[in-house]
DNA sequence: GTTGACAACTTGTCTAAACAAGTTTATATT
DNA sequence: AATATAAACTTGTTTAGACAAGTTGTCAAC
């Protein structure tokens, strides 16, 4: 790991641990240059991810101050495998797979809106039910593209996607692109989340690429309205 | 404006130009140091940035591959004025001040989740609908601290709260926390929006900071189900 | 007391340089 | 023809330094 990252994630976890609490100054800038052995410009580089994370905004003149943050919120959150928000927020969760389809065809109209260009793309399509304290919350319905990836067994998608493109096959995941929209429930939806007919649901649409900007994965995700949230953080556009 | 900022606005715009086309390569750094007279290291915060916002990928040994983009999205996306993402679009929108009371008291409650920890903070309230293309489309509540703008006056509702903020009050907009959750309707919702009893509602909460981290305006929008959509980009945290 | 100037802090921007590491192409060797 | 090597590109990381600009406190002058 980089120096710049290793001072990143040993401010981020001293603010998370109430060691510099909101309201308070980080050290200066010049203060990181004696406290980590660095640069000034490596401790700068960690102060702007910091900023751009929310976790602290930069005050010219003043210094770096901790402001209120909130992130890995449930269930929709950056780029963030279940099995990992479970870990961290210490959630009781369980994933159903009700449909394993290893030679499967895009539904292109689905993801067109996010900038595919694909069609009768050849998938491994996987539904299924995210179970949140005993209750069905998601459906969750991943496409992933058999030219990037042949094979996705099915006890990859019953423990951990991302933890099998990782950790198994040593893929890079890079960004996301996502949609959220709302819609009448479908019967499907009716039948594994408990709604009545004419229920709405959320739904979360993205198309996941890797380092290489390859897309590989596409996700629809739908939510029970009464317990979808998703929390944004935006910077103001400079002039 | 700084040199990295002009890079950055130069090379967007060559971008939405289709000067430099998705799928193609942006000059490498070394080049764009020669085309703008600038060092590496400014080169290289532009393209962080483009890379940030979703314009670029940078990929290592090969270069900076300009990737699909979508920003801009109607109705919710990032901190833009709906002057600025109507005058961007060219759609047409109408501005309805229904509620103006020059001497409130924040609803707390509703901003809790959001990190606020304000009780019976004067504000100044403002209700308005969105017309879209005819349509009304969103209500917009608002609420306005009055400890930091003691004034806002009903003309700035109905032309824009943020041009009012900026240009006219010389503020600086630094950052914002959203919410989005779905909820019933209720008969306030109905009526001015034109939907049925037992509809729902997409419900967008955000609290809006200055640069020096006061926290000013507390909005809730709430959207048409049908019309509701919300773009996202998100880059896999680094290990 | 009030004001103003200054010094000492803070962050913001930019530069030039060095080395590491991944990709591609050309070249020499087998 | 196939392979290995090397060179020339690319981006990634870090450093040391300079100057600009905003904030705060001190101190002298009024």
């Amino acid at each position: 790991m980089n120096k710049s990252a290793l001072v990143y994630d040993d401010l981020m976890q001293k603010i998370e641990g109430e060691i510099y609490p909101v309201g308070t100054y980080l050290p200066s800038e010049n203060q990181l240059c004696d406290l980590y052995g660095i640069s000034r410009e490596t401790g700068r580089k960690a102060l702007a991810e910091l900023a751009e994370n929310g976790y602290i905004q930069k005050i010219r003149g003043k210094g770096s101050l901790v402001i209120e943050h909130h992130q890995y919120e449930f269930p929709v959150s950056g780029i963030v495998s279940y099995k990992e928000l479970a870990a961290k927020l210490h959630i009781k969760t369980e994933n159903i797979v009700y449909s394993y389809e290893p030679n499967a065809i895009l539904p292109v109209a689905d993801f067109t809106a996010l900038g595919t260009e694909l069609t009768e793309a050849p998938v491994t399509a996987i539904k299924r039910v995210r179970v949140i304290n005993d209750e069905p919350d998601i459906i969750d319905k991943d496409y992933i593209l058999k030219t990037v990836i042949p094979d996705v067994p099915r006890s990859a998608a019953e423990d951990s996607l991302y933890d099998y493109f990782e950790n198994q096959l040593g893929l890079e995941i890079g960004y996301a692109t996502k949609e959220i929209t709302m819609a009448p429930a479908t019967a499907e939806d009716c039948e594994h989340l408990g709604l009545k007919p004419g229920a709405y649901v959320a739904v979360v649409r993205s198309v996941t690429s890797l380092t290489d900007a390859r897309a590989f994965q596409f996700t629809e995700s739908r939510h029970r309205p009464d317990k979808f949230s998703f929390r944004d953080f935006a910077r103001r556009a400079h002039k």
